[in-house]
DNA sequence: ACCTTTCGTTGGAACGCTCCAACGATTATG
DNA sequence: CATAATCGTTGGAGCGTTCCAACGAAAGGT
C-alpha cells in the first residue's frame, strides 16, 4: 500500500508543532497563535490531510450522523420526504446515512444492525415493515422517528405523518361537492395507511349522506394493482373514483382509458400523496397532496430534539394534507341513465 | 448518561473471559472452545451487545463502506442505478452511504468530502457536476467510478455509462422505420449527456439521408423544460419528436396535446432512458431504455475490482440501450400537406 | 521420563483522534 | 523584585476495537 492517508500527526510534524496543537487549531480553537495556526493550515492542505471521523467519533462519542430507512426510493413520496429531512439535519451539523429496505424485510434490520455499529445518533424510518416488538427494542436503544406510520407507539419513539383520515375525507369532499355520489374507493391493501384512508372514505361517504353507496374495492399502492383493480370497481357503475394513492391512480386511469372511457368527462379519479410526477402536464392528477418535505423535515427536527434529550416524551406529530385540483377529477356530466 | 453502549469489554467479564477472547468468538474463530463461545454468545445477547464500527475500522483500517453521490434523487433514472449498486455490494459484505447533492453543486463537494472522512473504501459518482481537476484529486486519493458520463477520465478512475450516440441512433432508426423523416430532436440542454444523444441524431439522419431534415431544438432535462422547448419545434412541423430524456418526452407530451395534436396520431414521441414510469400504462412512452440496474451492477463491480487492486488500468464500460415500443410513436400517417 | 506440539486463552500494543493536566515563557500585579 | 496570572504549547491517557506474541495446560512423540 504506496500510500496510507496521512494522520495528524503527520500534519504536526510537518508543521513542527505538536498533535494536540493540529488539533486545536484544526477545531478553531482561539487559543492558537496566529502563526502556528498558519503553519498547520498551511500543511494540512500540502498533505491533503482529512481527519478521520472513525477516530474522532471514538473519542468524543458523538457521529453526527443519523441514519435513515427508506423503504422503497422508486416511490417518489419517500425521495421528497428525504429531501426535507436532508436540509433540516444538515443545518445543525449532522449528516444522513441512507439505506433502502429493498425487496426482503429481513433485510431491513441487517441494514438497521448495520447503521447502529456504525454509532448512529438517530433512526427515521420512513415507512418499515418491522414487527412491533423490533421496533420497540431499537426505539429504546436508540432515538426513533417513524414517518408516515403512528400505528406502533413507544415511550422513546416519535412519529410524523399525516392524518390520512382527514385526507381521505377531504377527497371525498370534492368529489361529492363536484355532484358525484356513486363514489368507488380502491384500496390500497392491507396496511395501517390504507385502512386509515379507507375509514375517511367510509366517515365522509356516511356524513354525506351516502352511507348505501360505500364500495371498497381491494387493490394496492401500485401501478399494476390500480390497473388491475379498476374492472371490479366498473361493474359498480361508478362517476369516481378514490384511489388509495398517486401511483396507483395513474395505473387506474390507465384502465379507465383502455375500456373506452374518458376521465373526467365520464368518471373522474383521485389520489392521494400529492407526488411530483403527479403535477406533470402529461398526468395532471388531482389529488390530496400531503406536505412531503415538511414531513421530513418535522422528522429531522424530532429526531434532533429526542437527541438532545433522549428521556423527552413522545411526540406524535400530524400534518395535514391538501386539496390539489388538476385535470382527472370533474363535474359530474348529466347523463341519461 | 444513564445508558452507554456495552462494549467488548463488558461482554468479556459478564461471560468471565477476556475480551480478546470476545473479539475472536465474535468473528467466528476456530480456535475458540464451544463451552467459552457459548457462553460468550449468550453474554452478548443479553447486553444487547453491538460492535462499534468505528472502533474497529480504526484498528483494521477497512470500513466495508462504499459512498455513493446520487445527483437527484427524483429522477428516478438514479433509483434504479442505486438499486443495482446495492444488490451487488451487498453480496460482498459492503455497505454503501448515500448522499444526494441537491440544488447547490458546491455541497457536492462538502458531502464527499465528509464521506472520505468516513473512510469509505470506494466512491460511485452517479452524474455529478464537478470539475474535472476536482474530480481527478478524487480519484486519485480513493477509487472512483463515474456512472452515466465518460467525458472525464483518469488513471484510476473507472467510468459506466451506456452509448449515448448509439442510442441516440437507435431511436431515429425506430422513427424512420416507422416512416417519419421530419424528425426533430429536443436536445437535453448543454451536458455531456444531452450533446452525445444529439450528436446520435444528427449522425443518423445524415446515414438516412435526411441531413437537410436536422433540427435540433434546445431544451432541459425537466418536465417544464420538455414541455416549453414544443411552441419552437412544432414550428418545425415536423412528424416526429425525438427528446433527450424521458421526463421531458412527458412534457413534450403534454405541450403536444395542449396544442390540440394527437400523439401519435399527429406526432410520434419518443424519449431517452427507460424509466419505469414511462411504463405506466398512463405514459406509455416509446423509449431508448438504458440497462438501468445493470449500470448499477456494474459500478459496484468495478469499484471492488479497484479496491481490491488500486493500481488496476482504468476501466470504460459501455452498455447498449435497447428500444421500447410503446404507445407513443406510429406509423407516419398519410396526411394531405 | 523428557521434549515438542497443539489448543485455548490472554495481556498489551496499536489505530487516529480529543481532551486534560501541566508545562515554560511571558506579562501583569503586589 | 517576588509572586501570580495569562498565554501558547505539549505529552499522555483513553475511546473500543483487532491482532500478535506469548502464555500455561493438555496431549503427542520418542
Amino acid at each position: 500500500m504506496a500510500h496510507s492517508r496521512p494522520t495528524i500527526h503527520d500534519v504536526a510534524t510537518l508543521a513542527g508543532v505538536s498533535k494536540s496543537l493540529v488539533s486545536l487549531a484544526l477545531s478553531g480553537s482561539p487559543k492558537v497563535s496566529d502563526a502556528s495556526r498558519q503553519r498547520i493550515v498551511d500543511a494540512a492542505s500540502e498533505l491533503g490531510y482529512r481527519p478521520n471521523a472513525a477516530a474522532r467519533s471514538l473519542v468524543v462519542r458523538r457521529s453526527h450522523t443519523i441514519g435513515v430507512l427508506i423503504l422503497d426510493l422508486h416511490n417518489p413520496v419517500f425521495a421528497e420526504i428525504l429531501d426535507g429531512v436532508q436540509i433540516e439535519v444538515r443545518q445543525h451539523g449532522f449528516s444522513t446515512m441512507l439505506i433502502s429496505g429493498g425487496v426482503d424485510p429481513a433485510l431491513e434490520q441487517t441494514e438497521i444492525d448495520m447503521l447502529l455499529q456504525f454509532q448512529v445518533e438517530g433512526l427515521i424510518l420512513i415507512a418499515h415493515r418491522l414487527p412491533a416488538e423490533v421496533l420497540r427494542a431499537i426505539a429504546a436503544e436508540v432515538p426513533t422517528v417513524i414517518v408516515t406510520r403512528d400505528d406502533i407507539t413507544a415511550p422513546t419513539m416519535d412519529t410524523v405523518s399525516n392524518d390520512d383520515i382527514a385526507g381521505a375525507r377531504m377527497a371525498v369532499d370534492h368529489l361529492v361537492g363536484l355532484g358525484h355520489s356513486r363514489i368507488v374507493h380502491l384500496s390500497g391493501g392491507d396496511n395501517p395507511v390504507s385502512d386509515a384512508r379507507a375509514e375517511g372514505y367510509r366517515q365522509a361517504m356516511t356524513q354525506h349522506g351516502l352511507a348505501e353507496q360505500i364500495h371498497v374495492v381491494p387493490g394496492g399502492l401500485t401501478d399494476a394493482t390500480g390497473y388491475a383493480a379498476v374492472h371490479a370497481a366498473l361493474a359498480l357503475n361508478p362517476t369516481a373514483l378514490f384511489v388509495a394513492n398517486d401511483v396507483a391512480a395513474m395505473g387506474a386511469i390507465a384502465a379507465i382509458e383502455n375500456a373506452n372511457l374518458r376521465v373526467p368527462e365520464d368518471i373522474s379519479v383521485i389520489g392521494y400523496d400529492g407526488i411530483s410526477i403527479g403535477g406533470m402536464r402529461r398526468v395532471n392528477l388531482t389529488t390530496i397532496a400531503q406536505p412531503l418535505a415538511d414531513l421530513g423535515r418535522l422528522a429531522a427536527q424530532q429526531i434532533l430534539r429526542r437527541i438532545n434529550d433522549r428521556s423527552a416524551p413522545a411526540q406524535r406529530e400530524q400534518v395535514s394534507a391538501t386539496l390539489v385540483i388538476r385535470g382527472t377529477t370533474g363535474p359530474l356530466a348529466v347523463t341519461p341513465t
